[in-house]
DNA sequence: TTGTAAGCGTTATCAC
DNA sequence: GTGATAACGCTTACAA
């Protein structure tokens, strides 16, 4: 009768190489042991095909060299890069993710934190909405793209520049009546700064703008648009989106009504979406550097220290042409 | 001096109740206990705010309620919502999940594995690409799309009889001469029946038909099929492309070479790609059904039983037409 | 430098 | 039904 699969353990380990457990366990963390006694135990340790368990390790250490990932969905452009990234990052660092989705249901994301805590993870990085958010636990806390009141770290793209920057190139595209659509959470978030980078800098260089809020959903904003144009009040020549999605859905509702992108209209997104089939942009956008996000991330999460910590890091973005806009060759 | 944020333990828990450890344990564990008792216990552990640690609670019962799946990539239309299923899944059943992204590479994937079988995960799910995989530490494991010969269960989609349909349809909407086109890793996998019940179909209904087969990568593919058509020898009507990637791919070009798709040549691809931004079809497909799988994957590892887990389940695929067929309103 | 032994927070076994 | 007590596999003072 075969022993039945045993896992070995530091103890069989000790007793096949024929030292004490003590020193096993130094071997294994890269404690200074005398060098037969670590070729006995890495010999010992191959040829049982012994592995440190990381439960047994992470209830004596509390540290588990495991992050927790919370995302509002993983079936989405941005957010599918984004966790990519993020957990290539950490495997890189040998940490394992542990990945939660909460449909931005803050109900959902609650229960995720709570599992997450009751995981001992490490750390958690978190895209989340919950307006009421609290740390349980006491766990270091990424935030991204949403930023709470000063108590966790908040690592975003620069959407004020991002703003800016859009609306600076439309009114160096040829378009003088600009118009900023947003849909979203109506919880405040770092991405509203999208919008306020865009005012500023219209009114800064008294460029014409108005803008339009959805903060339910994109069929109200597609709705507004409808009644504007078939108003004959829609007299814009450029439109910044909030997000790349919103501007396909707007473009398309455009293109019904027989406006035509980008040659009536021009148009901006943010995020920089590419097609995943054609490898080429889904629209003109403001590009969020997303393997910079998750690195810094990680990075941040990693070296946690709630005092140093800051409390917002903006990564720079930039402007990439795509159809929507005239300068698309 | 504050208590320092030190998280309550089950001996906290029995102090405050006033009762023995075990019976705190039996309470979290379900066990029968006087009602009294129970109500102390749950009283005091509100109060304290106490959770029981998994990792603990991993150690001893060699169960830690965590999966781990192992994905080439989640950047993917395909694979990021079958890891959001997933997830979703296993989320429903009070589990943690743990991911990780391997490239194709098997040694990224035999880490993967490793890493995985250290943290204790209760099972694997896995898109892998190995064809020397071997499961270490007898864990369960579940394969998706790809089988091991024989080792461990394998779900997939129906392949074969999505190959058949596809053939079939072609042939319905006016195809006389077919073409399928594959490519793909060398190893030999379940989507590799795509292109056998193609080729059955055909057969058994006197179907002319090619196969073409780029092991490599798509730019070869692309190269053969500007070949043929710079040649003149490309005379089909209807092409079956092994995913919808290649189609997209393979029809960008044909365009290029000024051949219209749907009037000239239709094709029909294999995952039922939705666009992100429009919601609508990418490309005339044999649809995958991504929630089944997840569910079926999850149920698979969670009722894992050596002896009795059938080595392969397959699930039905569907027909939806979309702009590279002449059905497409 | 090496070995010993005391926990870490749970669960499971047994007397009571 | 309840409550001591011994593991589980590992780390870490501390003693040798």
């Amino acid at each position: 009768m075969k022993n039945k699969e045993r896992i070995p353990t530091m103890k069989d380990v000790a007793a096949e190489a024929g030292v004490a457990l003590g020193t096993v366990s130094k071997v294994f963390n890269g404690f200074p042991v005398g060098e037969s006694y670590r070729i006995r135990v890495e010999q010992a340790a191959k040829k049982l095909g012994y592995r440190v368990n990381n439960y047994a390790r992470g209830m004596r250490t509390n540290r588990t060299n495991t992050i927790s990932i919370i995302m509002p969905m993983i079936c989405h452009p941005f957010f599918s890069k984004l966790t990519e990234c993020i957990i290539r990052e950490l495997d890189s660092h040998n940490y394992n993710t542990f990945v939660s989705v909460t449909d931005r249901n803050p109900k959902a994301e609650a229960r995720c934190i709570r599992m997450v805590a009751q995981n001992k993870t490490d750390g958690i990085i978190a895209l989340t909405y919950d307006p009421d958010f609290n740390n349980i636990g006491n766990i270091p806390f990424v935030s991204i793209d949403r930023s709470f009141t000063g108590s966790c770290p908040c690592i975003t793209s620069d959407n004020y520049t991002g703003g800016q920057i859009a609306a600076a190139k439309l009114h160096e595209l040829g378009c003088r009546k600009l118009l900023y659509a947003r849909t979203g959470s109506p919880v405040p978030g770092e991405t509203d700064k999208r919008g306020y980078g865009f005012e500023n800098w219209c009114q800064t260089n008294s460029v014409s703008y108005d803008i339009i809020n959805a903060k339910v959903d994109n069929d109200q904003m597609i709705e507004k648009i409808r009644e504007m144009v078939e108003n004959g009040t829609f007299d814009y020549d450029g439109i910044f989106c909030s997000t790349d999605l919103l501007l396909i859905l707007i473009r398309n509702e455009l293109n019904r009504l027989g406006i035509r992108i980008p040659e009536d209209v021009q148009m901006i997104g943010f995020d920089g979406s590419i097609d995943f089939y054609t490898g080429l942009p889904v629209c003109s956008s403001i590009e969020q550097p997303i393997e910079q996000l998750a690195k810094v991330a990680v990075n941040t999460i990693l070296n946690y220290d709630s005092e140093n910590t800051p409390s917002l890091i903006c990564l720079p973005v930039r402007y990439i042409p795509g159809p929507t806009t005239k300068d698309w060759i």
